[in-house]
RNA sequence: GGCUACGUAGCUCAGGUGGUUAGAGCACGGCACUCAUAAUGCCGGUGUCGGUGGUUCGAGUCCACCCGUAGCCA
């Protein structure tokens, strides 16, 4: 162990104010609180700040929709996720917020400095506008059907069914989310940060183990695509900064929401007199490390460094980016009740029990993370209650009953002792490498050796023979010894748990140095209990908790599918649906049509009389799969004429359309030609 | 669609630079124990290492393609 002491600020994702915090969330917070925790035992000098994310559009909406100002829907989540924090035992020392007066002055110093740099620039760019709400409307914020392969209901920059990327303006009967309205097109004039200019500085600072190995070929594709411009800048109405010496333009939420880690540092530093300069300033030796999500790689590792390096300012020491939450082995989701929020959680289950699920299953590499909540259930009580929590409560009771809670003057096995002793430099090793998973696996290993001793002991043996009382009060010594230090071990990991366990054995609280020392002589409380079991029924009422609030928040909102989409239509009397003969067909042919992606040549046979039709379901169906088939059609249509033919009639079929289209089918009997009544 | 990563026993995961019969915990079966909110210890079986082909004396480990999962596409 280095006797020096480190300087070192930490900080994690920022969270956005407009919406709870869920377990997803908390994977990062509990990594980062971790190996923060860690590094407070090792006795260095461990800063940890986190702040709301408080600006941009969404937010803006919201709070809009709402009837109240952005500021008190912000404050109202800054309240709600510093209480799950809380609860979640985060230990921040700062906990702030991007709409901050510091972050205000650092985010208009930095780009004063970028600007002054040569690294902004401006131009005039079009950009999709609601009318209605007169607003510029974000990509995410325009629906409309994928140019590709024509889903309906498609956001403006990608398209969910086919996977498709493209520019709003491709998109297909565009409408804005907001007002509904068709976007029209305005020219705007924007700002944009010149990352071009710092490839060859990003290039040498990602190959300086600034990043995980494995990030470095995602970032190397990036460098191939070639580094292009950012548009930093939004037009009003929006939630914000204003730039400086342009009225009206606002920093896009991704520019000022990194500099809310400084911001946050620096209203820390005023409370506490720490020294600002000494953490930020270019030359600085200070330690800087950001634990992020893998969706943020490329805002933390290429703009984040480039901003910081362009005005004059050091850059990190290090990011370190986690995968994603699974939970039983699928992404997180609202409709299968997995998308359980941190504080629904609170309200069933022990913080810790999450905490060291987390934990064993954490390692430094950017790898999703499954929350399998029957593994969870059996891995946190065999491991914490069956082998950890098990030591203490089986010696605690002879201490306290046959000796007064006095422990003995010495250890019988010493050389035991020292042997977890030294397992403490690995374990911290592993720590300092953010390889979780492994630490939990020394340490039960060890926690097993602890349980083995005391079998072969046996005090419950040696209780009951008269004269070795000194004996029996060793082992039990020794075992509380062993506990005490796999609990110091396990203290960033188990906060609360080791604050209970300090209560108990009646000592200070644990660092990684007074572990080496054995407690002997001493007195100890009467044993309580340090953590229970998790019940099976506290998960279930979880998952039930989580698709109840479910529920209610669909009922909330406003219904969506296909009688929303398309109402049903106005009144007909029946001789007016009379007029349509509709009749039974069978398919005999289907066939592609050239130079059409969509339609499909079908020859239907109607008992007697054959039709030639074009259909529109070339992306629903093959057509050898429907050769042979039943259907409907309209009988009695007008011939249309078309680009490939003449067609006679029409196949009835529903869906959106595209690859959701379904035709319609009789049941099995009826004769060709038979008239739909 | 392009790119990146991952895919090992029923479950959750280990398996630097390719090398004897592929490991651990949980679960499961047997035995022991009863101090411990049944908690512990000992013994035991368990796998065509996602698929196909290739490089090699030898591949879970390297290469190609395919399938599946996740993320990114500013």
């Amino acid at each position: 162990m280095s006797a020096k002491k480190r300087d070192i600020l930490v900080t994690s994702g920022l969270l956005y104010a407009n919406g709870p915090l869920h377990l997803g969330h908390m994977v990062e917070s509990i990594q980062t609180d971790t190996w923060v925790r860690f590094q407070k035992m090792r006795g260095h000098n461990c800063m940890y700040v986190c702040a709301e994310d408080a600006h941009g559009t969404p937010i803006m909406v919201r709070a809009q929709d709402e009837g109240i100002s952005p500021e008190e829907l912000i404050a109202r989540f800054d309240i709600e996720h510093r209480a799950d924090f809380v609860d979640f035992a985060i230990g921040f020392d700062n906990y702030y917020t991007t709409h901050s007066p510091e972050n205000r002055e650092l985010t208009e110093l930095i780009y004063r400095r970028l600007r002054a740099g040569g690294h902004v620039t401006s131009r005039v760019i079009e950009q999709a506008f609601d009318p209605i709400k007169e607003m510029f409307l974000p990509d995410r914020f325009i629906k409309g059907e994928c140019p590709r392969c024509s889903a309906p209901d498609q956001y403006g920059d990608a398209c969910e069914v086919c996977g498709a990327t493209y520019a709003p303006t491709d998109l297909k009967n565009p409408v804005s989310m907001l007002s509904g309205a068709k976007p029209i097109y305005k020219e705007s004039e924007h700002y944009f940060f010149k990352l071009q200019n710092f490839e060859p500085m990003l290039r040498a600072w990602i190959r300086h183990g600034h990043v995980q190995p494995d990030v470095i070929n995602k970032l190397d594709e990036w460098f191939t695509q070639g580094l292009r411009e950012w548009d930093i800048s939004r037009d009003a109405p929006y939630f914000g900064f204003e730039i400086p010496d342009a009225p009206g333009k606002y920093f896009y939420v991704w520019m000022d929401a990194p500099i809310g880690y400084m911001a946050s540092f620096k209203n820390l530093c005023s409370r506490t007199g720490l020294d600002f300069g000494a953490y930020w300033d270019k030359d600085s030796s200070t330690e800087i490390y950001h634990f992020i999500g893998k969706d943020i790689l490329y805002f933390h590792t290429l703009f984040w460094p480039a901003m910081l390096a362009g005005a004059n300012f050091r850059t990190p020491s290090a990011v370190f980016a986690h995968g994603f939450l699974t939970v039983n082995g699928q992404k997180m989701s609202k409709s299968r009740g997995t998308f359980i929020t941190a504080r629904t959680y609170l309200s069933h289950l022990n913080p810790e029990y999450l905490r060291y699920y987390y934990a064993a299953k954490l390692n430094s590499r950017v790898e999703d993370l499954d929350l399998n909540l029957d593994d969870f259930v059996a891995r946190v009580n065999a491991d914490l209650i069956g082998k950890l929590i098990n030591i203490a409560s089986r010696c605690a009771g002879f201490i306290n009953k046959r000796f007064d809670g006095r422990l003995s003057d010495t250890l019988p096995e010493s050389a035991l002792y020292e042997q977890f002793v030294s397992a403490g430099e690995q374990i911290a090793k592993n720590y300092e490498a953010r390889e979780f998973s492994r630490v939990v696996r020394e340490i039960m290993i060890l926690a097993d050796q602890a349980n083995q001793y005391i079998n072969d002991q046996a005090p419950w043996v040696i209780a009951k023979q008269s004269g070795h009382q000194a004996e029996l009060q060793g082992i039990c010594t020794q075992g509380l010894n062993l506990f005490r230090v796999l609990v110091g071990y396990l203290k960033p990991v188990l906060p609360l748990t080791a604050e209970k366990t300090e209560a108990f054995l009646n000592i200070k609280p644990l660092d990684w140095q007074t572990l080496k020392t054995p407690m002997t002589a001493h007195t100890i409380n009467v044993f309580t209990h340090l953590l229970t079991r998790v019940e099976q029924e506290s998960v279930d009422a979880m998952l039930t908790a989580t698709r109840l609030e479910q529920d209610t928040m669909n009922k909330d909102k406003p219904a969506t599918g296909p009688l929303v989409d398309e109402p049903i239509a106005e009144e007909v009397s029946i001789d007016d649906f009379k007029k349509v003969d509709l009749r039974l067909a069978r398919i005999v042919k289907a066939r592609p049509v050239d130079g059409s992606n969509k339609l499909l040549a079908l020859t239907l046979d109607l008992g007697g009389e054959t039709r030639h039709v074009f259909a529109g379901i070339k992306e629903a169906y093959k057509p050898e799969d429907l050769e042979g088939r039943m259907t409907v059609m309209v009988a009695n249509l007008a011939p249309r004429k078309m680009r490939f033919g003449v067609s006679e009639g029409m196949v009835l079929a529903a869906g959106p359309g595209g690859k959701e289209l379904w035709i319609l089918s009789p049941d099995e009997g009826a004769p060709p030609g038979s008239r739909v009544t």
